[in-house]
DNA sequence: TTGTAAGCGTTATCAG
DNA sequence: CTGATAACGCTTACAA
């Protein structure tokens, strides 16, 4: 494990009997150097394997363009679609991304965040985890002087930036598609209302009820059915109901849609005809059920960049003035087979 | 974008009238410091709501437990399934991940080991991406004294710590599989054969064709057809021959296996009767199309893990003297529904 | 254009 | 047990 000692600014201006700030300032293209001796010090710096060290940069410098990324998970496509849309942009801008995974889990996600606080990164970019309670760890961000912007799943009180879907609308669109479809009892798979998405998708599926005149029947909603095992096990219950929904919304994703086709095809019932399925979130697999399922795509990679977009904006901010702190973007209903029921 | 100094162990010990080697001794936990004192000075340290500067503390301690890792994509669930099995080892150990995409791109990866050889982490886990040409941007890696692991996709002729699948022997199993189910002309979707891993599956498909006399068919041989939509128009081809082939091994991946079965059931042929379809990765998608795709498992987490226990087993390897610098994980054949002709 | 020297926030070493 | 001081590698006034 012993290794030969990596080649510093101080090894180089040694080798050309200069001084290490005449290196540092060709190594950074400072103009206040003759050609010569940058071209002098660039060829050595090569030979001598030399790598500029950041964390002594950084130090020095007091800021470091580095950007914290802290998702719940990273393999579920829209988290992965949120990180590559981030990583466009702050890549062309010569920004490094960090990215932790807080499991759903509060515990990890303060961890992570520490340890992006320590490293004194530029910006934290967040979707909080699912057991999520306080906000003081985020509070705690901004007291350190480091940006903060909350994306998807965001804690409402804090004044930060933030960049979310309009779930509330999606959901009231998708349940009246349903409804127009001629669909009567119409099921809601809820997420943890702890989560704000979740408490606004609920809503909206209650907007679009009352809207069209439709009871709001207390049976025919599920909490926490938010996995595929979830799913499926609130879809069993459902449909085991003397009287039983004719579609069932998961508002928590498709994962949970996939619970609750796989259920219905297991039964024998008929999708879209005795059972409309709608998921949310526009999974990749949602195209290759039997039939496809209707779904909510989040455009999540345009998240991404409004994400890091904002970001460089409020660099600006000083002289651009104005600037929205909140960005809602409009997610898009994907009509699919296992809605259509109008149309067999 | 004004912001408040943060606090440093200078504020703290100033406010003590201490010195900061004690506050630095306090919050390491040194033993060397009277429980007073430090009790005093971790109270002080709340209030001040101070952070620790690991880029400070990692400069002066020349080491830093931070672990950096390159990958293709992060969402594809192979590489995201690795990433969340080396995670929950390095995490145990208190080590941090920095994870950076390469998009397949070779000048990215160069740029992403770059940026995480100037951080100057302990070590790099890679899996190299699409358009690899060259390693030298890896041999720089072990120059500059950072340990290199290698996993899935490596450089061979480099001499790291590697961490691999038995692609052959688990292609040959696969195509084996296929042979025994009576399928008598079977195609290979080839992936890039600058990859070795590409170059192992197809190894195993034509050993498993000589092993049983089989005769070797160039016509049956697409290459670089490693994505749905290529995966697809490799399916029309062969299907469109005068003699077209009866069973599909998509070597590449699910995503081709996708696009085959996407074909075949476009063309209303039947699958597992007129055609076999056997794919690579066990993507999660590949339980719920219909019919199920027969896949080969290739122990992702499992392989996550072992790939950080062998970078800290490098660590003691001081005491352990006798190491294992390559682990070749043995991937498991999921026979499914799509290549079962014999049971129909 | 180049050299000098101080300092970023820590920790390690040596005294006391 | 605590204090003083140097050093990690780099940048940046300021001076020459």
């Amino acid at each position: 494990m012993k290794q030969p000692k990596r080649a510093t600014i101080y090894d180089i201006a040694k080798k050309l009997n200069l001084n290490p700030s005449s290196v540092s300032r060709a190594l950074n293209h400072s103009r206040n150097i003759s050609t010569a001796t940058r071209e002098l010090i660039l060829k050595t710096a090569e030979e001598l394997n030399y790598k500029a060290n950041s964390m002594a940069s950084n130090l020095r410098k007091g800021h470091n363009r580095t950007i914290g990324v802290v998702v719940p998970r990273i393999n579920q496509n829209f988290f992965a679609n949120v990180i590559a849309g981030i990583e466009e942009i702050t890549y062309q801008q010569g920004y490094n991304l960090i990215i932790c995974q807080s499991n759903e889990l509060a515990a990890r996600e303060i961890k992570c965040i520490n340890t992006l606080v320590n490293q004194d990164v530029s910006c934290i970019i967040i979707s909080v985890s699912a057991d999520f309670e306080s906000d003081d760890h985020l509070k705690n961000i901004k007291e350190q002087g480091i940006s903060l912007i909350q994306f998807d799943r965001v804690a409402d009180e804090l004044d930060t930036f933030k960049v979310t879907n309009d779930n509330e609308s999606a959901s009231r669109e998708a349940v009246e598609h349903l409804i127009a479809e001629g669909y009567k009892r119409i099921a809601l798979l809820e997420g943890p209302q702890n989560l704000n998405i979740f408490r606004q998708r609920k809503a909206g599926y209650l907007k679009a009820l009352r809207k069209n005149g439709m009871p709001v029947i207390p049976e025919l909603i599920v909490e926490n059915a938010w996995t595929k095992d979830l799913g499926a096990i609130a879809t069993r219950k459902l449909l085991g109901l003397p009287n039983p929904p004719d579609a069932i919304f998961a508002s928590t994703s498709d994962f949970a849609a996939l619970g609750v086709l796989e259920v219905a095809n297991e039964m024998n019932i008929s999708v879209p005809r005795d059972l409309g399925i709608c998921g949310y979130s526009n999974e990749s697999f949602t195209e290759i059920t039997t039939p496809m399922i209707t779904t909510i795509d989040q455009h999540s990679t345009l998240m991404g960049k409004t994400i890091a977009q904002l970001y460089f904006q409020e660099l600006d901010s000083v002289t651009n003035g104005r600037k929205d702190k909140v960005v809602n973007i409009q997610p898009e209903l994907i009509i699919r087979k296992s809605t259509l029921k109008s149309k067999i």
